[in-house]
DNA sequence: CTGAAAGCGCTTACAG
DNA sequence: CTGAAAGCGCTTACAG
């Protein structure tokens, strides 16, 4: 392996020489050293090792980023956004898939913290567990010793998060627009209670029949896992309780496409009986049938945002906590209800906070 | 920070030993003795610097991942393979969304060099190019300097994958199913000629058509992008060429799910006007209406076993090249061409090597 | 503007 | 079974 001295024989200086040029640390150099420097670093195509750089900053110019799965488009689409912002900057982004495992997150977090990870991105929601919650912060609180930045993209249990969404005026502008559809009877598929994201979404729930003066009936709330087969097995239970619903509103978007495909089961119509709305506007919420109505979350942005906030904190800067803006998009799976006298509503986009 | 000279002091013994404790190395410690800096390593929540580590063994716990793009779900499925083998051994992985581009490719790779991780996976197929490809070898080369290993899960430039699938096999199998069902005009959506994986599928296509005494007619097969858009545009195309074609293979599911999208508004309907088929099974091809019919490869398995052939090398073995079975899933989107006299199947399974 | 030297936090022959 | 010491490949005060 070539290292520092390599070059620094070949260019005829020292090694301390060599570092300067190739670290373009904050030293004067000649231009003519440079040149030859940069000379020999060239012809004998040295690559610095990152490591023992790495060793005397205390980090690496690596981002963790924790993800539910890397699979979900939710995340992955989050984790491109991270590693657009990382690639400009030389940074390098870790995926870590802890299937919402509170042992797997931690387990992960340690690695990076072993591997000096400069800085961890919380892509996805915090989840309600005290001792997690504990052990997390023991890990963190030790990766700041090394001046770590911590990224959180939506709700934890430390609160806001760094760069996030309005998750209630989100699912409170859904509503809005089922309601004007003629929806009165609108049942919401909540997600697993479990996940801080759900207590805003099933608050936007509620405020989005407050506004409109409907009563709040807890039978229409349904909880569930967070993800297609959760939406199956949510649309079942929702049908043993009341199956007078003319619209469901549902936490997420992969919630939706599984209670469409139990809900074509039961020959139950969308949006001809029920209309269903999802939340995130993943890519596939466009590409199935009927396309999905939703709520567009900017995930690319969100993790873009995410890693340049670390980006500014690692440069000891004190960034600001940021908001994005979400849009409702109407598509085919919502419509008036049946029997309704208003005309369907074509697409249209609202924009909320 | 906390060190390992914290715990050695702790523990009242040397640092070598704790490290010998710690590192699981193969040299005898006195069962008490191992006790104590076990017992002192977990009081003060220590994580050994793996940077320190892996300067010394030359390598850091790490594997790249070479994707097109992280939001593909085909790379995805590989990615998260390669994560859930890579956990096991305590590895943690790099995604790199190369779009597909030469510069952002060999970026990558000079920077997992630099990080010295100790395995590259290349998920996707290698480009036609021969530059890229001595940069690529170059670093390649250097890389095998400090041992690390090198993984292909699809054709590349230098030949067969180390763990791959039958693509020729697949295709031809799917245009058995297709031939079975009674076309016998049938087009081929090749996908870029610049992959080498595409020159294998289109090998398939002839070889499917060769098997059932169909002439080969060049002006069926079109060249496009690999995604949804290419599909879409490869349609436009394969219209203006011949209309009369009863069937579409294609060389993804992407491209599948982009040419039926604007099949539809051309009014075209799959699979009562032209049957459809993708080729991966990407998880989206079954909630796509009509459900896509596909050639099913094992994405996960591949990312996985990829990893622990890695791991293999690294441990000094020679471990052997695999070729995974892949399968013909037959749903909606195929069906006997119209006029024809044959029952429509029912969804059925063909496994091929 | 340039270089000699110490040191980041580990691991591992080597000696006992 | 245990420890002292050298060294992995860089960076950075310090001296000139």
């Amino acid at each position: 392996m070539t290292s520092i001295l390599d070059v620094a024989r070949r260019a005829h200086v020292s090694p301390a020489t060599v570092s300067r040029v190739l670290s373009d640390a904050n030293h004067a150099v000649s231009a003519a050293t440079r040149a030859r420097v940069l000379h020999a670093a060239e012809e004998l195509d040295f690559v610095p090792n990152a490591l023992a750089r790495g060793l005397l900053k205390s980090r690496l110019p690596i981002a963790g980023v924790i993800v539910h799965d890397i699979t979900d488009p939710y995340f992955a689409e989050v984790t491109r956004g991270v590693e657009d912002a990382a690639t400009r900057s030389g940074y390098l982004v870790i995926t870590c898939s802890s299937d919402r495992d509170p042992g797997r997150e931690l387990s992960y977090i340690r690695l990076l913290r072993s591997m000096r990870a400069a800085a961890v991105v919380f892509a996805g929601s915090g989840i309600v567990d005290a001792e997690l919650d504990r052990q997390v912060q023991r890990q963190l609180t030790a990766m700041r010793g090394y001046a770590a930045a911590v990224v959180h993209l939506s709700p934890h249990a430390g609160g806001e998060p760094t760069v996030g969404i309005d998750n209630a005026g989100g699912v409170a502008s859904m509503m809005r627009a089922l309601i004007e559809l003629g929806h009165q009877r609108i049942a919401f598929l909540a997600g697993p209670s479990n996940l801080y994201v759900n207590h805003e979404r099933l608050a936007g729930y509620r405020a989005g029949l407050a506004d409109a003066g409907i009563a709040y009936d807890p039978q229409l709330v349904v909880e569930s896992g967070f993800d297609a087969s959760g939406g199956a097995t949510a649309v079942d239970r929702l049908m043993e309780r009341d199956s007078n619903v003319t619209a469901i509103a549902c936490s997420n978007d992969l919630l939706a496409i599984g209670a469409h495909q139990r809900l074509a089961e039961l020959r139950i119509r969308v949006p001809d009986d029920v209309s269903l709305a999802g939340f995130d506007d993943i890519p596939v919420a466009s590409r199935v049938a009927p396309s999905l109505s939703s709520v567009r979350v900017p995930l690319h942005e969100l993790g873009y945002l995410g890693f340049r906030h670390a980006e500014r904190a690692l440069a000891g800067h004190r960034p600001r906590r940021r908001t994005l803006p979400t849009e409702v998009i109407l598509r085919e799976s919502t419509a008036p209800p049946a029997g309704s006298r208003r005309p369907p509503s074509e697409p249209s986009r609202l924009v909320t906070a």
